[in-house]
RNA sequence: CGGGGCGUAGCUCAGUUGGUUUAGAGCGCUGCCUUGACAGGGCAGAGGUCAUUGGUUCGAAUCCAAUCGUCUCGACCA
């Protein structure tokens, strides 16, 4: 045995059985009779490498998986990674502006080529990391959402949905991301409050010699005003209705107009219309027929060619126009004001809000039936909470802006023809023909067509996921398809409930008529133990592929599991992960301990072994029936927990302790192999969450075949008959009389060496019979026997109501502190009594309450008077 | 501003439709213990007016209301 070190060394280890696992398919997965278990991965950002959020919910991923293979069904996981088209394109734009090319002086074509090269080189490094972890993904299954036929699935759908009607293309307020140029749908807006200032500006008066004072937070923005708009009631500006007044630097005159959207205490009652830049404003500007001026180049930059202001960054500008206005006397004053302002969530640049023609996808048709499954629990969200939040936001819908003007991406479908016209056509010639269809005069040629500019969301590919990873749309009949869809479980984390998950069921019962999966489980939010959320900017999270050089893969998940209660954040500490790596390293030393011990087929198996291992066998299934409930309500760290403290506590401190042989003895033959199948049963439990040092005892346990490999093994079933031996209560009884006779020693401090005798007395002697031996061995007792009345000058202590004595020299010191000890176990049930009485002495309660409990409230008395009667004797005969 | 969640031991959390001892776990903390599987260990111990206030009830950590604190989602007040 001393070849195997006492520390379990996780690296080669992991290596060695990811490996083997991999090598010999034990991941793959193809159609059968047997039952699926399917789940496909939420793609990771194509650019991402491995963060905290990830480890946490690739873990359960893995958990569920690995349980589902051991319990014998077909477990399918399919990985794969997302295109990011602004994520990607940035990059990628970066990387070529330091090789000095400008996106702007190389084609789409010509760009494109650079980003796949890209995509080639860093793109499947996540996909290397979640390997690290021991995620059991069927590898040959991997998609990415740019592949041929995940991208043709995209195309079609958009044409499908244009032809229902149900893609539109418009001009519409939408969010700018400046930096990225590009529009972004409305839950890429992360809205921060932040701290503004709002400036004071007075309009001269057209004709009169009198201004009117408007408040904007955003002064550069009146280049492009259209109107000055009043309360109707408002008295203080009445008379203004209907004249003009004249806007700053550009010479223009707009009319004052009156609406009930104004808040006449909000700044001076008097606000700027900017129909070009802001959403309220529109509304506006369309309800009065205003005109809109667009003074925003793509970049951010001023549009305003008649101004000096052309040209210039919209901050630049705003601070420019601020000391001209002050200049002039028409900045009457400023405020600090408190406001939230939309920032990009890829780019971090702030949104302008700014029309523009955008492709549209209508959300309110197809939103309804995917609400109702998820209220009818067809689609189970877990924990329940999230559903009245997915209600609140399928009920309030807007429509998806589905256009992004990128190049990385699938390229819209939609073909425009020079005299105006628009078709949607899977290739140009295609759309060709549609054009020509009802043409009877000049037909037009490919020459007179061009093709959108721009791409599609990536959420528009990632919606199809379910589908497309089967390859559900072009060949909706395949083997794969019709096996593994519907899903069953998706992990995920709530930030993307919308983004993703409610919009994969909607493409789920509109293109497959399906849900597609059953269960949505969400994790919570990694967080620093100081409650942050872990981001690079604030440099608070831990390089996870670090924490598995350090920790080992296994103590990291476990780490992770234990402290991640369903839905709620947790907490990350490394102290955690260190937890993960202990326990590990205590089963790895259980294993070293029995794998260490000789046999001797000589040798009978002593009673107490026998009572010991059936009481093992009994908690072993208790504890299979726990876990077995807690997976069933996916309360994986209470799984966890049960098997760390069954394992830890059960079979390490006491099942162990209690057939472990003396130092350089023999044990029996069936002793040792009951100990062997114990640790069987052990790893396999625990094999789901932590796969490797499981798989390691386990082939170290037995010679094993390949088919035997730990990965494939039965998973334990509950067995009831295990449990009918009614060991436990009795165990407690025993394990509590150890405690006391330790405790004992401690408080006297007298070695663990020095072996006692005790006395017990008490009614009902077939409760101790079974745990005698296993009492004698753990607690070092010489010998117990039964009395009836309690010996001179000894130690007492109460298990349940029976009396135990330890004989010992008693000086009047000892004396004294045993008298202090049992007068305070008096004051203590006196006090428990009194509450009882209290119930007990209520006629209300005693007419009200359920007959069972009053009798347990009666049985309660009972024993506590009993037990003080006990103690009262005890006394008595101390003072004697 | 609106919706939702959460406040139980130093920390992270359990506590099942109100009653099983005067509330539990893991970690941490304190004391003691090392030739003997493991100091990444063993044994023992301390530690909580269940956020606050009121209500319903024979009985409340549990149900209701308000308040405070905290997190989260949503929103058009310039």
């Amino acid at each position: 045995m001393t070849e195997i070190s006492s520390k379990f060394s996780p690296q080669e280890v992991e290596q060695k059985w990811y490996q083997h696992w991999m090598q010999n398919g034990f991941f793959d997965s193809n159609p059968d009779g047997r039952e699926p278990y399917t789940i496909v991965i939420p793609p990771p950002n194509v650019t991402g490498v491995l963060h905290m959020g990830h480890m946490l919910n690739n873990t359960i991923q893995d958990v569920l998986i690995r349980r589902a293979r051991m319990q014998g069904k077909n477990a399918c996981w399919v990985p794969g990674t997302d295109h990011a088209s602004i994520a990607t394109e940035a990059k990628v734009v970066a990387m070529l502006k330091e090789k000095g090319i400008e996106k702007s002086s190389i084609s789409r074509e010509e760009f494109l080529a650079h980003a796949w090269e890209w995509k080639e080189k860093y793109g499947g490094i996540i996909l290397e990391q979640l390997k690290k972890l021991g995620a059991s993904c069927d590898w040959r299954r991997t998609k990415f959402t740019m592949d041929p036929k995940l991208s043709d699935a995209v195309i079609d759908t958009f044409i499908q949905l244009y032809n229902k009607g149900l893609i539109y293309r418009g001009v519409r307020m939408v969010n700018w991301d400046p930096k990225g140029m590009t529009a972004v749908s409305d839950e890429e807006v992360i809205h921060r409050e932040v701290q503004s200032k709002l400036y004071f500006i007075a309009y001269e008066i057209e004709g009169e010699n009198s201004k009117v004072v408007i408040a904007t937070t955003r002064p550069e923005t009146l280049l492009g005003d259209t109107a000055v708009c009043v309360h109707p009631e408002d008295v203080r500006y009445k008379s203004l209705v209907g004249k003009r007044c004249i806007i700053p630097f550009t010479g223009r005159t707009v009319p004052i107009i009156q609406d009930e959207y104004v808040d006449k205490e909000f700044g001076t009652g008097c606000l700027k219309v900017t129909p070009a830049h802001d959403v309220n404003d529109y509304l506006l500007g369309q309800k009065h027929n205003l005109e809109t001026i667009d003074i925003l180049f793509d970049n951010g930059h001023i549009n305003s060619p008649a101004t000096p202001y052309h040209d210039l960054d919209g901050i630049v500008a705003r601070k420019r126009i601020v000391k001209d206005l002050e200049a002039l006397g028409q900045l009457v004053k400023v405020e600090d004001i408190k406001n939230k302002v939309g920032y990009s969530e890829r780019t971090d640049a702030v949104i302008e809000p700014k029309l523009s023609m955008q492709w549209f996808c209508d959300m309110e048709k197809m939103s309804k039936p995917a609400l109702d499954v998820v209220l009818e629990n067809k689609v189970k969200l877990v924990p329940e909470k999230f559903k009245n939040t997915y209600k609140h936001w399928m009920e309030n819908v807007h429509d998806w802006c589905v256009s992004r003007q990128l190049w990385w991406g699938q390229r819209i479908p939609a073909w425009y023809s020079t005299d105006g016209r628009i078709v949607v056509a899977k290739t140009d010639v295609e759309a060709l023909a549609l054009f020509n269809q009802n043409e009877s005069q000049s037909a037009i040629t490919l020459a007179d067509i061009r093709q959108d500019e721009d791409v599609l969301d990536t959420w528009f590919s990632s919606w199809l996921w379910p589908i497309s990873v089967f390859d559900g749309f072009e060949n909706p009949d395949n083997a794969d398809i019709k096996y593994y869809y519907p899903t069953q479980d998706l992990v995920t984390a709530p930030e993307i409930l919308f983004f993703w998950v409610a919009r994969m069921i909607i493409a789920g019962i509109e293109f497959k008529h399906e849900i597609p999966f059953s269960t949505v489980y969400l994790t919570g939010i990694v967080r620093d133990k100081l409650g942050r959320k872990m981001s690079k900017s604030l440099g608070n999270s831990p390089d996870p592929l670090d924490l598995i050089q350090q920790f080992g893969a296994d103590g990291v998940r476990m780490g992770m599991l234990l402290c991640s209660p369903a839905g709620n954040d947790i907490l990350f500490d490394e102290s955690q992960v260190e937890q993960g790596r202990n326990f590990a390293n205590k089963l790895w030393n259980a294993f070293r301990l029995v794998k260490g011990w000789q046999v001797d087929d000589q040798l009978e198996q002593p009673s107490l072994n026998l009572t010991a291992s059936n009481w093992i066998q009994e908690k072993l299934h208790i504890t299979i029936a726990t876990t077995e409930k807690y997976y069933s309500e996916y309360r994986l760290s209470d799984a966890m927990m049960t098997l760390y403290k069954f394992i830890w506590d059960d079979c390490c401190s006491w099942y162990l302790e209690m057939i472990k042989p003396v130092y350089g003895s023999p044990i029996d033959r069936k002793s040792y192999q009951e100990a062997i199948g114990m640790l069987e049963n052990i790893v396999k439990l625990l094999h789901p969450i932590m796969p490797f040092i499981t798989e390691e005892i386990w082939q170290a346990l037995g010679t094993r075949t390949l088919a035997e490999s730990l990965i494939v093994a039965e998973y334990p079933k509950y067995d009831e008959k295990k449990v009918a031996t009614a060991l436990s209560s009795k165990a407690e009884m025993a394990f509590g009389i150890i405690a006391e006779v330790r405790n004992l020693r401690s408080k006297r401090g007298m070695s663990p060496k020095e072996a006692l005798n005790l006395m017990i007395k008490t009614g009902s002697k077939e409760n101790y019979g079974d745990f005698l031996e296993v009492m004698k061995k753990l607690g070092n007792l010489t010998a117990i026997e039964f009395v009836e009345t309690a010996p001179p000058s000894s130690v007492s202590f109460l298990i349940e109501k029976d009396e135990c004595f330890v004989p010992l020299e008693m000086n009047d010191q000892d004396a004294a502190a045993e008298k202090q000890r049992i007068k305070e176990e008096m004051e203590y049930l006196e006090g428990f009594m009194k509450s009882v009485q209290t119930k007990l002495g209520n006629e209300r309660f005693v007419a009200n309450a359920k007959p069972e409990i009053v009798e347990n409230e009666r049985k309660k008395m009972a024993d506590a008077e009993s037990k003080l009667n006990t103690l009262r004797d005890s006394l008595t005969k101390l003072n004697g």
